[in-house]
RNA sequence: GGCGAGUUGGCGGAGUGGUGACGCAACGGAUUGCAAAUCCGUGUACAGGAGUUCGAUUCUCCUACUCGCCUCCA
């Protein structure tokens, strides 16, 4: 039985699908004006590592994942401008860096990857519908949502209109009703891009998407909704807002969940403090995708997660390791139950790694592989950067071989050490037993080191 | 100002109303020509205060601190 952490009522339940034979999951995507930096990719893993609890659990047939691409935007807009390219290009080039980085972190594609600019009139189809209904009214080429109109307006977020008011920073647009009131649809002007609609040329705000996306592909009801803890307000709510006050208030999500925010060597990372940086540009170097998912996934997803060096450090040399034991295994059919039963206890990825220590430690190479794989890591497709070295030490090992021998003999061992040293030095594991010595390249082998010796 | 999350041993990080997860580091031992790797072993951690309880790190309240969202940035 999956438990999950439902943000909805701020607890841990047990998961009921709608339907068994069809459990839908829905998670807010990128908007494509620029590659996704490492938060961005923190909600990728996680809710890439459910699908495949859900997938394990329900069958792979039976789950749905969908993932938007949010591609009009004032961002994407003004990215246009700056460089003088068509928004398509961005948006294409974009979703396609973004689709390449995420699989270098081994999430699995979605099922559905729908793009805002697709759905247009599916959003303008449900604006009429919230105008009809008296939650929604147009007002100088805008439509706005009327949050008096909807009562649970920021349950979700446990907020109420008053309070926000009353903190509000914002400078309040005139044509809106009420200041909390958010925008379904704006005016566009002939630089920006637009579309034809009941209320003259514009675009959509940008919560309505997903409202009407996941509506389309999934129907006004379904399982999971997810996405970052920041977007739980304004974001989520004003979906839910949409969808509730269009389809009815027992629908759209049924579990709400929400990764916590990601920070960089204890800081928000930030531009100006120079510690904000891209999946690719940590992925150039060095840092390969199953190690950046592994330190993902030793943080509980509903806390905040640091990303630091050294937790990359330990991260390697674990997956070195166990990609040691695991070479060449065929996987177990089966998943260690301690694994299945940590991620299926809202998703303790922490716990579902100690597990995998356990199997690593009592030597169950197969089942550490099987099991390994449900969150994501070791698979065949993402250990390229440990088995990258291309060097025969074979020569080697016979050389410093033959020396030792001599050296056991006559008791003089100042050859031996110096090969050994040379040998540490160009990034060699030197292993000595009884019967012979094992050369292992480490991480930072480099032959040209060890060209003096021949 | 409004709202929320968090504070666990040297570091990271799970978890639990009552036997000190787990990883890294450290230390001791086995092993080794010496090492490395490996194996075995070693640590009186739960921010502070009050309360509930036979018993709290785990529940409740208060205080302090940290962080996040509310503002273009996930």
């Amino acid at each position: 039985m999956i438990k999950l952490y439902n943000v909805k009522n701020r607890t841990k339940e047990a998961f009921t699908p709608i339907d068994p034979k069809n459990v839908r999951m829905y998670v807010c995507g990128p908007t494509v004006y620029d590659r996704a930096h490492i938060g961005n990719a923190r909600p990728v893993v996680v809710f890439d590592t459910l699908y495949r609890v859900l997938q394990h659990t329900y069958g792979k047939e039976h789950v749905s994942y969908a993932r938007n691409f949010t591609d009009v935007d004032d961002k994407i807009n003004a990215k246009s401008i700056e460089t003088g390219r068509p928004i398509r290009d961005i948006t294409n080039e974009t979703i396609g860096w973004y689709l390449e980085d995420m699989n270098e972190l081994g999430a699995l594609e979605p099922d559905f990857a729908p793009r805002a600019t697709e759905y247009i009139a599916e959003m303008i189809t449900m604006i009429e519908e919230l105008i009809e209904k008296g939650h929604a009214y147009a007002a100088e080429g805008h439509v706005l949502f009327d949050v008096n109109s909807y009562d649970a307006y920021g349950a979700l977020s446990r907020r109420s209109v008053d309070d926000m008011i009353a903190g509000a920073r914002v400078e309040i647009a005139p044509y809106k009703h009420n200041p909390m009131d958010f925008v379904l649809w704006k005016p566009s002007n002939d630089k920006q891009p637009g579309w034809d609609s009941p209320w003259g040329h514009g675009r959509p705000g940008w919560h309505i998407e997903c409202s009407a996306m996941s509506r389309a592909l999934f129907g006004d009801k379904f399982d999971i909704h997810g996405g970052g803890l920041d977007l739980q307000f304004p974001h989520h709510e004003n979906e839910i807002a949409q969808s509730c006050a269009c389809c009815g208030d027992d629908t759209f999500a049924n579990v709400w969940m929400h990764n916590e925010m990601l920070q960089v060597e204890g800081k928000k990372m930030s531009k100006s403090l120079g510690n904000f940086f891209s999946v690719r540009e940590l992925l150039d170097q060095g840092y390969s995708g199953e190690v950046i998912r592994f330190v993902y996934l030793s943080t509980h997803y509903s806390k905040p997660m640091d990303w630091t060096i050294k937790k990359a450090e330990e991260a390697a040399a674990t997956l070195r390791k166990w990609r040691m034991i695991t070479d060449d295994v065929i996987p177990s059919d089966i998943v260690s139950p301690a694994i299945v039963n940590a991620l299926a206890d809202d998703l303790n990825t922490a716990g579902a790694i100690t597990a995998l220590h356990n199997l690593a430690k009592c030597g169950d190479a197969a089942l550490l592989k099987s099991s390994a794989e449900l969150l994501g890591l070791l698979g065949d497709n993402m250990g390229g950067w440990v088995k990258a070295i291309d060097f025969d030490l074979s020569a080697l090992e016979k050389m410093i071989s033959t020396e030792r021998d001599k050296a056991l003999k006559n008791k003089d061992f100042s050859k031996v050490d110096y090969l050994k040293l040379t040998f540490v030095s160009a990034g060699l594991d030197v292993q000595m037993s009884k019967e012979n010595v094992t050369l292992i390249a480490g991480p930072k082998f480099d032959s040209s080191l060890l060209e003096d010796l021949f």
